[in-house]
DNA sequence: TGAAAGGGTTGATAAATATCAATTTTTAAA
DNA sequence: TTTAAAAATTGATATTTATCAACCCTTTCA
């Protein structure tokens, strides 16, 4: 519903389709090599900085990639959900991560060794093509979120915020996030979040339940954002 | 020099490497199938939303790309010179453009058809890899500048601008660019952006003559910049 | 040559946003 | 359950940034 009131694809984005329709091949040398990994909520899969042993796929939970600044700020540039591959960037480039990634909650990974995704890679034609064509998509997601940033306000960034958190959450319109990351999404500080949230909640667009925030009018939240 | 007082690697982007080493095979390809442009300053290349009909090569001069807010205002992302590649993203993620390029200079482009470029990465396998590493690497280099509009002011922005624009010209400091383009970069009003020049003058950082800006003092607008 | 247009600059002011401090609410731990 | 810690909220205020208007300077072109 929300796509024919607001033009998602091109500000979200997610990875899913690399992994899917994998070859009988793929998918056995995955279940063999993979080494799983459970991580508790708050917990950190890699840090900023740090070299790469592999690429993960979360099999459950949801996760943030941010990078920090001087100040030990986070900016959050994206969300993840199941099914998404993470770390795959950094393999590619052969540097180390550019962004850390932790866990919203508890989470469960299967780590694919290092060696295991270039070869697979190598051999299967049509995955390279997936991921390049995934991470050349990404790429104009992430140029459109850039000029946001540079040129809409807090209450409208904040607005473009909550529709795509509601579809990242799936949930009946109910976003579960502390205010700290969810304004190190919007890029702004955790007060003036705040009072955005009260000014659209007094404006009927969200519900405020718990530190939750349920949405109740898409449409005053698309036309505060100032896009269409 | 400036590496040494600036991570420039994390903050900056260069896609020449794509072009180094061709094999003749591709060298010779290249030749026989371009087709060459010239545009002057102020042109547009190609416009966001519109369809590829192939690759360009910067040979000569410089240019901007940019994406269009709904006012119109642009958000400069990304500025380019001699031997770069333009618009593969949306060649392999097979999308329309996802952001305009124009002419800051008088320019001269080689128009490689998609079909021959498309060919070519599918049978020169190190272009290929070398093309993937490049994405993998501006992705790094997008989510820092990201971070960077997110959560430093407009006074380290332009300092953090400065710094990037005096390597990218390499003409002894001297940059010479718009107050309209430079504020386009920094994300900011030509009028903030005015006033925090004329406070690095005064500040002995930088020069600034006919428009043009003159780098003084790299030190001092490294430090304004609030990096290292 | 003169007029007009565009780019650059400056000042005054308004609006947006961050910061600091205090308080309440929620969550986690003993 | 009680207590402590963390998170969320609110108010007051300072700072940052944008906007509007005026003016200057250069370039262009009729």
């Amino acid at each position: 519903m929300i796509n024919t009131l607001f033009p998602c694809k091109r500000y979200s984005f997610t990875n899913e389709a690399i992994l899917e329709d994998l070859s009988k091949n793929a998918i056995s040398l995955i279940e063999e090599k993979k080494i799983s990994i459970k991580l508790k909520k708050k917990q950190v899969l890699f840090y900023e900085g740090t070299i790469p042993t592999g690429v993960y796929i979360l099999r459950a939970g949801k996760v943030k990639k941010y990078s920090t600044g001087l100040n030990g700020k986070e900016h959050i540039f994206y969300l993840a959900k199941e099914n998404e591959i993470l770390g795959y960037h950094c393999l590619l480039s052969k540097e180390t991560y550019a962004h850390s990634t932790a866990c919203l909650t508890d989470c469960e990974f299967d780590l694919i060794p290092k060696e295991v995704f270039l070869s697979m890679i190598e051999n299967d034609h049509e995955m390279l093509h997936r991921l390049l064509k995934s991470i050349s998509h990404e790429f104009g997601v992430f140029t459109n979120n850039t000029r946001i940033l540079a040129q809409h306000s807090v209450r409208e960034r904040t607005a473009l915020s909550i529709i795509k958190l509601e579809r990242f959450f799936d949930n009946n319109g109910c976003i579960k996030l502390s205010r700290k990351d969810h304004s190190s999404i919007v890029g702004t500080s955790i007060e003036s979040l705040v009072r955005t949230l009260h000014d659209f909640k007094e404006e009927g667009a969200i519900e405020l339940r718990e530190s939750m925030i349920i949405t109740k009018d898409i449409k005053k939240l698309v036309k505060a954002s100032n896009f269409v």
